[in-house]
DNA sequence: ACCTGAACACCGTTCAAGT
DNA sequence: ACCTGAACACCGTTCAAGT
């Protein structure tokens, strides 16, 4: 008879650190970020909350490990053959696909300094800018730039996704509100909410990027 | 004797929403955010938690109002001799101000949809850019990419402030954090690091604005 | 009308005890 | 080494009872 590893049996239902995390991520796309609790989380798993913080220091890394999870996609993005603008553009676009999938995430993004995926995507942006030939001045604040507009924007996609019951349309919601707005206090904000109904949330986004980009370019 | 008035004399220590906020607003920027409890607050007032809630719905919006006050000033700004990217540059500077002398409002500005303050800023920065003469088309996406980068610094400063004591230097934390990258993976951020030292959070933010608003120069 | 403070229904986290 | 689940020290919020 062969000798078989001295490593016991992993049980399907064993609990590890990847399982947890990967529990945790599918709680909190069902239920919201309010769903995620130890309890909920030890029940889904079949557990008692105890058995978590063996694997996992806190809920702060439980979060940072979801969100890590979640835009492992979009910081893997191979743009090899794109024009810096373009991989911009795509690591950019992956990651407001990754947020506009599971919103909590953007909540997370901007909360945690030195989120690694914030970290990854920083560096990411700044190899492209090295492409671009920005000047050594000026590559860390339009790194800065690309990243805290993408960090806004996750953060209110985020926002408004906490606030709004899943596949509400926003730009309705938005646009009832600006018309409750006082006319002479907010006349910009009326005149442009018309502009709302078939506005496309991403169209709009990979704008702002190109206003920067196009920043960026007149730097020489 | 003189009627007196029917109203009942206001005692100092009478409970009012305005003193509830700037109670809050006070506990927020000693404690920090997570400093904030209806128990703590009751206690600084001298009366229960019950007591808040006649004037305040909830925890939600003490934290709306208590943004609301702390941003007043920076909304309040004058611009009227300013050219309009005069203007932007330093409504933006004065939420700068704002968060950095209030990080816990950077949280709740990204946080919460249609934050008041988030409203009238975008409404002054959109005035500005009709000032600017930006075409109708592009006023929206311009007015959006410029909120969504300032909410972003906003986010990362508190992001930041949060997880340091007060007083620390955020430059120096962050340059010791990217000296531990692996350098295979992260040249730029690496690269990048050494001008931390004697870099300006100001100016740096400035400078983002800036790239942005040659980017809507260029639209024509 | 406004305030009081105990009570309710939760949290995250810890830890003795088990296997 | 890993899991269990009761217990601790909190929360936000409610509400009967007071003035």
């Amino acid at each position: 008879m062969a000798t078989r590893t001295r490593r016991p049996e992993r049980r399907e239902d064993a609990l590890s650190r990847t399982r947890i995390v990967a529990a945790a991520v599918e709680l909190l796309d069902v239920t919201g970020e309010g769903g995620l609790t130890f309890r909920a989380l030890a029940a889904h798993l079949r557990t008692g909350p105890g058995a978590i913080y063996w694997h996992v220091a806190n809920k702060d890394e439980l979060l940072t490990a979801g969100t890590d999870a979640v835009l492992a996609g979009a910081m893997a993005t191979d743009v090899a053959g794109d024009t810096p603008q373009d991989a911009i553009r795509s690591l950019a676009l992956g990651v407001f696909d990754a947020i506009d999938a599971h919103p909590w995430a953007g909540t997370q993004l901007t909360r945690t300094p030195s989120q690694p995926s914030v970290l990854r995507l920083f560096e990411r942006i700044g190899q492209q800018l090295r492409a671009l030939d920005v000047p050594a001045a000026a590559q860390f604040s339009s790194a800065s730039a690309l990243l805290n507009y993408i960090l806004g924007v996750a953060g209110q996609n985020a926002a408004l996704a906490r606030s709004q019951e899943p596949g509400t349309d926003r730009a309705a919601v938005l646009e009832a509100a600006s018309a409750n707005l006082d006319a002479d206090e907010f006349p910009f904000t009326r005149s442009v909410a018309g502009q709302l109904r078939d506005h496309d949330d991403r169209e709009q986004f990979l704008a702002g990027i190109d206003l920067v980009l196009a920043g960026i370019a007149g730097l020489q």
